[in-house]
DNA sequence: CTAAGTGCTCTAGCTACTATAGGTTCAAGG
DNA sequence: CCTTGAACCTATAGTAGCTAGAGCACTTAG
């Protein structure tokens, strides 16, 4: 049984990352020791990894809830635990196209900017005038 | 002068968020009318473009708020308007690094997802066991 | 036995918005 | 002139996914 903190170290997330899952049901309630201190299983264990891998790949908690049903249930179809992964790959590659298109513009930004008063600055040209973008960034959410 | 409603739809910036912006301080106080509603100049109006513009192109907002007090003192020398932008575009390479590895990992789970039992899904399996991956996706922060 | 270290709960904060409730003002039609 | 409906107002709370802090209790090494 460990502790929460060996719980952490070992897997790489913050101690109170872990009490988070918990509180959002992510990871069942921890067993306490008669000092009511959180002691975690080998199971614990590996269900906090599959959670930071998970993570890790970009999948949101709400996905991340939906694949850990579905690996608590190993006679189900799989088709379901596809359509998750596909999803999130889509997920990526659209917003790699964004960032590609970002990337372009904010060197050619970088690049140009040869004056050194903000007057004849490039960037703080560009940014007021879209038409001096050759890409189409823009669009959706930017965090992509 | 423009109303909220059409500032907001000759930007492409929806009310809320023009009144955020107001009340973090990013855009100045509106005049209003006898009526108390929110009055916008032309300069106010090209103000919310670059805001836009930059947020497009992934700056967050305190970097808009410096790049906008650059912009308002045009004779300054333009090195920290570059130092931002540079900043911008090292953290989307990053990114767009980082993406690049987790579309790896994600289509490799994706394609090889044969069996059609959870049991022996390959997208369950992997996310439990990162050696499963090729590329060193993980490391820092999975919204990347 | 004591002090450092680790754990506990609870609350509030972060970014960048978005949504809702409940009320006011404006513009157009009758 | 009056009404109706759209557009506006404020204020508060909610979203994701944590993170940080306060103020305690417990545990372990010396």
């Amino acid at each position: 049984m460990l502790t929460i903190g060996k719980l952490g170290s070992s897997t790489g997330v913050k101690i109170p990352t872990i009490r988070y899952y918990e509180q959002i049901g992510l990871l069942p309630e921890a067993e306490r020791s008669p000092g009511n201190q959180r002691l975690y299983t080998h199971k614990a264990h590996e269900r906090l990894v599959f959670i930071r891998h998970a993570r890790d790949l970009g999948f949101s908690l709400e996905a991340i809830r939906d694949l850990l049903s579905l690996s608590d249930n190993p006679d189900q179809p799989c088709a379901a635990a596809d359509a998750i992964a596909k999803a999130q790959l889509a997920e990526v590659e659209s917003r790699l196209a964004r960032l590609a298109a970002l990337k372009t513009e904010l060197e050619r930004m970088v690049v140009q900017c040869a004056g050194d008063r903000i007057s004849d600055c490039r960037v703080i040209e560009v940014l007021s005038d879209h038409s001096l973008c050759i890409t189409d960034h823009a669009i959706e959410d930017a965090n992509s």
